[in-house]
DNA sequence: TCCTACTTTGTAATGGTTACATCCGAGAGG
DNA sequence: CCTCTCGGATGTAACCATTACAAAGTAGGA
């Protein structure tokens, strides 16, 4: 469900943002990414291509494109920010036994109560926490 | 909605959490306190009426009573947790421009898709982020 | 009173994130 | 070519919420 790398190019040409090597780099490696990167994890990664690559770079890179609204920040670890390129039509799941972060389909949009209609909401994150079928499978053949 | 403080107090003999003076005070304000505050502000305001409160202190309450269930940790925001001693049975709303944080009611437990019923749900938060009627029509005031 | 386990306290460390000063590199204009 | 300019990239140092750890206090039981 991700968008093509073209397309997310195309995206930052049309914001208006100069496409740097250090910017197309984050932004194809949370495309190719399956889970949900911290951005350490992007430093690391990205490092093994860009040797001068600096840890700054990529915070700026990704407030870039957060305000730019083309990655989400999800908030669903303690101190830890995790980013998300896929559009926010789905909430998230992580596994309180290996860490894992996955996408839940569902629709956000609708979620916001219509009673509260002078509300201008800007963002909706869901977060569920718990166990996922493989560690909950895990648990059981230990037992 | 909140839960009155005696009743609070029966829930930690309940767990078998012994009833400390930290405790009791750190209960007792979350259970005035009507937003959601953070760690540092539940550690200034107690800090009048324990002189010697230790910031550790703090925390490691609200860990206590965060593993009882008594208290959610709210990670609607970056760098900072709040919480809360209601019920699970609301969302939070952040609003952007006054930083306050208010409850949004609503069923957060009907939010999971019962296709992933191979999930174990053990928590679900539901983040909004926007501007609050207040200060949208200040907004509007000052046009 | 002594013993033991639990709680509190204060300080020091941890670690993700940001501020800031500096450096680099591409494009504009000469 | 040269130089000027400006946005982007870099690295270091700082920030700050949170946690680790060790020492000191406290309550209850024998």
């Amino acid at each position: 469900m991700k968008l093509s790398f073209d397309a997310l190019k195309q995206q930052l040409k049309d914001r208006e943002i100069s496409l740097s090597h250090q910017r197309l780099k984050v932004l194809a490696f949370l495309c190719r990414s399956r889970g949900h990167p911290t951005a350490d994890e992007i430093y690391l990664a990205l490092r093994e291509e860009i040797a001068t690559l600096s840890k700054t770079t990529v915070y700026n890179t990704l407030r870039v494109l957060e305000e730019s609204g083309m990655v989400q920040a999800i908030g669903i670890e303690d101190h830890e920010t995790r980013f998300d390129l896929s559009p926010p039509d789905h909430g998230h799941f992580k596994c309180l036994s290996c860490g894992t972060v996955s996408d839940v389909p569902m629709d956000i949009q609708a979620l916001f109560p219509e009673a509260m209609n002078h509300w201008r909401v800007d963002e909706t994150q869901v977060n569920f926490k718990g166990i996922c079928p493989d560690c909950l499978s895990g648990e059981e053949e230990s037992k």
